[in-house]
DNA sequence: CATTTATTACAGTATATTCTGAATTAGCAG
DNA sequence: CTGCTAATTCAGAATATACTGTAATAAATG
């Protein structure tokens, strides 16, 4: 494995800011960019030494975006040794990402609001007001948690086909 | 000021470990949950109290607040403090959020990706599998810049049309 | 089963973030 | 101007997060 080009490292390091803000691990985040610029799978001394990272950190960061279902292992001939790479289609990959996150963190919100609802209901002291807040905000989650279901069934010729018709989508429709 | 109900800690609460996940200081999403379930505008004080945070911490909090545009500010008569309350409709108060949000992450990856693109294509050694992932990421956050954009722009009543429709909406497509 | 190689767990350290409380600035009323 | 209240800034403390290197475990080889 050589060197990273001037290019490779701007987008690992950006990806890394970036997964940052967006509350994912940095290291967690350039090890995915490498893996998603690099033109073969890498094992893990790979990419301890293309980050100059902690071997471990490595480790936990690989095991981190298997979480995220962002990894595919391959075996390589008369090597031991696993080797990573990940999905090379943008729309795939955060359609994964997209419904992992919507598992792991729109969902508890969901079934807290409908908590909420259910204790406030059953409160000592009616309080429409809080009803009010409560249920429009569940009606708000409900409507993207489903909307997005559905956008993430479909495939990804037809998400990609459906974006590229811009404008003229919502002339088509009855509104 | 009265305290907080059960229900209401509870929703607050949530909402910050929500704002926490998605890169969102804590404290600054508790202050806007708790404007959120609040019958009436608050002052600084009143905030403090409620979440029983350092005054400092509050006004802190309120201007990161006021940066995503989340705030308006009502004065009470014979009151020289400033009162805050936010969004009551989640459409728009996400749709303020997001758009946000793009402009302070999506734009710059973007533009990253297209110095990335020059600067590869004007590189020593050409790398036509680095070119084509740049490309593709590119023309992935291209595609759901616009489309965002375009959703963005529709007021709050038509998204929420849209959403209730459903499975219908994909049957009038052309696809 | 001993040896080599690969992976992981974890304690301790380093770093980054968040929060507090005191000090300062700003605005207003008399 | 003076005194008073509100709002903000900021240095340092507290906390949370991330990272390293070592030690332990597991897995494959001969």
């Amino acid at each position: 494995m050589t060197e990273l080009t001037p290019v490779q490292q701007k987008f690992i390091l950006h990806w890394g800011e970036m997964g940052a803000k967006w509350g994912i691990n940095r290291t967690v985040a350039q090890v995915h960019a490498l893996l998603y610029v690099w033109p073969e799978p890498l094992n893990a001394d790979d990419i301890t030494q293309a980050l100059s990272v902690a071997r471990s950190n490595v480790s936990t960061s690989l095991k981190e975006l298997n979480g995220w279902g962002l990894l595919k292992t391959v075996q390589k001939l008369g090597d031991r040794k696993e080797h990573f790479e990940t999905f090379e289609d943008p729309w795939e990959m955060f359609r994964i990402v997209g419904a992992e996150r919507k598992r792991r963190e729109l969902d508890p919100t969901m079934a807290l609001l409908s908590e909420c609802l259910v204790e406030q209901k059953a409160a000592r002291k009616a309080d429409p007001h809080m009803e009010k807040r409560l249920g429009d905000m569940k009606d708000f989650f409900d409507n993207v948690s489903a909307c997005f279901d559905r956008a993430n069934k479909l495939p990804t010729s037809t998400l990609r086909k459906l974006s590229k018709m811009g404008d003229k989508l919502l002339k088509l429709l009855p509104i």
